[in-house]
DNA sequence: GTGAGTGATGTCAGAGTCTGACATCACTGA
DNA sequence: TCAGTGATGTCAGACTCTGACATCACTCAC
């Protein structure tokens, strides 16, 4: 064993998320984060940026795991949305493995303007990602924006109904059926495969 | 004449905008911007709750417009993504009413991370209300947030676009150029009007 | 006109965030 | 054994933001 107890940055990343959870992001010092972590705060500004960084999971190679597993969904057959969505069930497992971490996330983020923008910051950034896989992919720009977007918004709600009711189970559960409930209601708008119809005669193959 | 100039407000906005985009958001103090605007530290916070408040223009009233807007727009005939289009339009010329102002923003705010996610809350509100504004005017939910996000997307591209090039010309022109190659694109994987095709048997009119 | 508000601003003190500079000390390898 | 090395501590200070109280031109009864 060393001079200090190890993992000195998860103990302050978990006592900054247990302690924001009770009494309040804003309600709740760095000093007194550092103090339940048994560090300094001078030591929690060694392992973050600042106090909202402790609060986010580290995403360091997520980025890339999506990439990846999109373009693998492309090259799979599935259209632009399913490989979309194929990123957004990635997520929910990477969430998965903390599920206690993801519940408190839920529960202070979106109650602090500051972190909210922050977890937007961090949605664009996995929409950008996934986005240019799928445009890598030979997917159109467009229509790859379209289902990175959408396939986000997948994500929010089913965070949302994840974190308000206890009762709905896993979020991976959650996840898939809300992509699913999107995925019907797509299909009545969006085209799944060319026609003969003069309206869709621009309308490129699905697999593209 | 009053006791002290009038439009202190004004002046401090100003001079924190001009400020951050001569020598950068970080590197601008509070004091400096209180300092060139006439007025003490404290008064600054009397006008807005935090520094970056003073970067962004203020809402009010904006997103009841919008929300009129697109109301009428629906109203008119349009479909849902030109109808939120048109709050997009609106948005672009609440802009032009401050171009410099507008073009310090474009420069200051995606450089700054804590201003950048703050400007996707900001967004996130106007994509909320654009949604809900269709959404009472008969359109789908989902749909509804599919117009108003994609209109929301040819928003991010046609300021960005306008900030990046001088040359490009007034901002609402930039957005309706932007506008239209995001219809044209989205119409060849998006139905306009119900056809006799199978695939696209359970799709509702366009104007519901 | 005069005195009691009123409202925008100033002054002061202090808590909290974040950073730079330097000190400490168990551990490691020559 | 002794000079690094690296994680941490200590200290000072700039900056953000807030509460409490003071100031003073202006206004409105009386």
């Amino acid at each position: 064993m060393g001079r200090w107890e190890p993992n000195a940055r998860g103990r302050l990343a978990r006592a900054a998320l247990v302690l924001s959870a009770e009494k309040g992001y804003d309600a709740t010092t760095v000093a007194e984060i550092a103090a339940a972590a048994g560090v300094t705060e001078r030591t929690f500004y060694r392992y973050f940026a600042d106090k909202a960084d402790a609060i986010f999971p580290d995403n360091t190679g997520l980025l890339v795991r999506l990439s990846a597993v999109v373009t693998d969904a492309v090259d799979a057959g599935h259209n632009p949305l399913d490989a979309a969505l194929t990123a957004v069930q990635e997520l929910a497992m990477y969430a998965s493995q903390e599920p206690e971490r993801t519940r408190l996330n839920a529960q202070v983020i979106p109650a602090v303007p500051a972190l909210a923008g922050r977890e937007l910051l961090r949605q664009r950034q996995i929409a950008d990602a996934v986005s240019q896989a799928l445009s890598h992919s030979g997917v159109p720009a467009l229509d790859a924006q379209l289902a990175a977007e959408t396939a986000l918004g997948v994500w929010r709600v089913a965070v949302a109904e994840w974190a308000r009711d206890a009762q709905k189970g896993a979020l991976t559960d959650v996840v898939a059926s809300t992509a699913d409930a999107a995925r019907s209601q797509t299909s009545r708008v969006r085209l799944r495969s060319p026609t003969t119809s003069s309206d869709v005669a621009e309308a490129r193959p699905a697999g593209q």
